[in-house]
DNA sequence: ATAGCGCTGTGAACGAAATCACAGCGTTAC
DNA sequence: GTAACGCTGTGATTTCGTTCACAGCGCTAT
């Protein structure tokens, strides 16, 4: 309100910053995925590009507004100079420090079918800080084995492993008549956060998080809205041009 | 505001009703995704369950609240009894008659690899309103084959037999780098709609829905908000017990 | 120097979606 | 028959995320 004399290399107080330096970690859901995809987004440009980038530039890159990515940046206590914009090494830093925990965090994939093979291949060609460190089965086929880097265990295994790997995140590749049961076994294996590939929802207890992965429903809606974009004079997701 | 005489069994005219019979869709696209989940679950039921449902049992099958579920079915201008509830058989005709092209909608998937194989596999269990009619790949060897149901075609073929087929929905599994193109293409060959698991986000001119399937965002939200909740007093998204 | 431009940081306005709260009615219990 | 209950349908309210708009300042050009 009052306009302080507030300097802009050298960060003052403002009341977002002393929000976030006393502890509270007010980031909401689209502001962690829009960061996640911001760092994402500025590791995979090419070498030789500049130092800086403006928020117009990485809204681009991002498919987002300019004050969408300087409001994400503010939240974050990150600032860049109104000449040069923002540092985009300092930039990713700054992301990372907000999103991955320093000691790293592990995960376990419960469900090494069709879908579960493909997601372990994936996710061994990302950063170590947040790695599949273990997959389950129940199918003794295809336990025992090293599948993508990854030691695939017998189910029976889960709480023990979990236990010791330190594990607080699940990815659910089971089949959904199963995966209710084997999220409880989980969570009381000491798991916290689920990644839920199987199309029914779970109902976990409360201080738990679950991202659904509702492929069939995102299937449904990419048809209606298609529908509705060839129907009528109708717009509800556009995207410029590049 | 009027509290006018209204039957309950013999749907007379409120506001959204009126909206709705006069051809606009106000539909959102949370309320498609929910619909959908809604007739998802009401499907996989035990056949031998009610032939009604409450707010409050399908608010539980779906997660999430009794007034949600009412409100979304008022949008749709569906009513149940107050006594027995919705009607099972009818609402998912009612959602269906939403959300389904009455003549079939038909996607294309490209990119068949380890990723487009399991999808492929998974929409060939699906309903025949919203199938996959046709893959495509760069790769020869893959190409001329028939995985999962699907003919994979050259991807020098898609313009053609995306107009043949009517195609308006893609579903996209090909490498980052190629992703854009490939979309491009597409547009110009008549799609609109777009399922996007490559991890870089689409640029495609207005008139044209984008659904991200961000899975690395998704799993870096999943393993934020689990670290939120083992350290500080925190819940995000919680979930009563079964 | 100095004028002007354009970008950042941010309060404020806006909009949409979730949630609350309750009137009205069918049903069941007695 | 009558009273009490519980569910639906929906206006009203709240909550939350997005977007607007502009003050302040550094840089560049002249
Ligand atoms: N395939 C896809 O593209 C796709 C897409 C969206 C959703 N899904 C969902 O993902 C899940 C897996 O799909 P899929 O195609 O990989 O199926 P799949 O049958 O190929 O794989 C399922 C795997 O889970 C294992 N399994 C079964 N019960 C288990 C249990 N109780 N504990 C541990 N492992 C168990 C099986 O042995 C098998 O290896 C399903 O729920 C499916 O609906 C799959
Ligand atoms: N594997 C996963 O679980 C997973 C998870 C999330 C996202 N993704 C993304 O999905 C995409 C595919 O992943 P994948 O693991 O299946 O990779 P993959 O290499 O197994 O498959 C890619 C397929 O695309 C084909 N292809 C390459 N260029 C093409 C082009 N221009 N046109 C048509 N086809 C082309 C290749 O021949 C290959 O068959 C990638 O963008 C990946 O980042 C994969």
């Amino acid at each position: 309100m009052s306009p302080s004399g507030m300097g802009m290399v050298v960060p003052e107080e403002t009341p977002v910053r002393r929000a976030r330096r006393t502890g509270a970690k007010p980031l909401s859901e689209p502001q962690v995925s829009r960061l996640s995809l911001y760092r994402r987004q500025l590791q995979a440009r090419p070498l030789a590009s500049p130092a800086t980038i403006h928020s117009h530039a990485l809204a681009a890159l991002c498919g987002t507004s300019a004050a969408h990515v300087r409001r994400d940046l503010m939240t974050i206590g990150f600032n860049g100079s109104p000449a040069r914009g923002y540092d985009v090494e300092q930039l990713i830093g700054a992301i990372g420090r907000e999103l991955d925990d320093p000691d790293g965090q592990r995960a376990a994939l419960v469900g090494v079918g069709q879908l579960g093979r493909a997601l372990l291949d994936y996710f061994t060609t990302r950063r170590p800080n947040l790695r599949v460190a273990a997959a389950f089965d129940v199918d003794p086929a295809k336990t025992g084995r090293v599948i993508h880097g990854c030691r695939v265990w017998p189910l029976d295994d889960l709480a023990e492993v979990v236990r010791e790997q330190g594990i607080t995140v699940g990815v659910l590749t089971v089949p959904a008549e199963a995966v209710q049961e084997v999220a409880e076994r989980m969570v009381a294996a000491g798991v916290v956060g689920f990644l839920n590939f199987a199309p029914v929802p779970l109902r976990l207890p409360a201080r738990t998080f679950v991202e659904e992965m509702d492929i069939t429903t995102s299937m449904e809606r990419v048809a209606y809205f298609a529908r509705a974009l060839v129907a009528g004079g109708r717009r509800k997701d556009e995207h410029r041009a590049g």
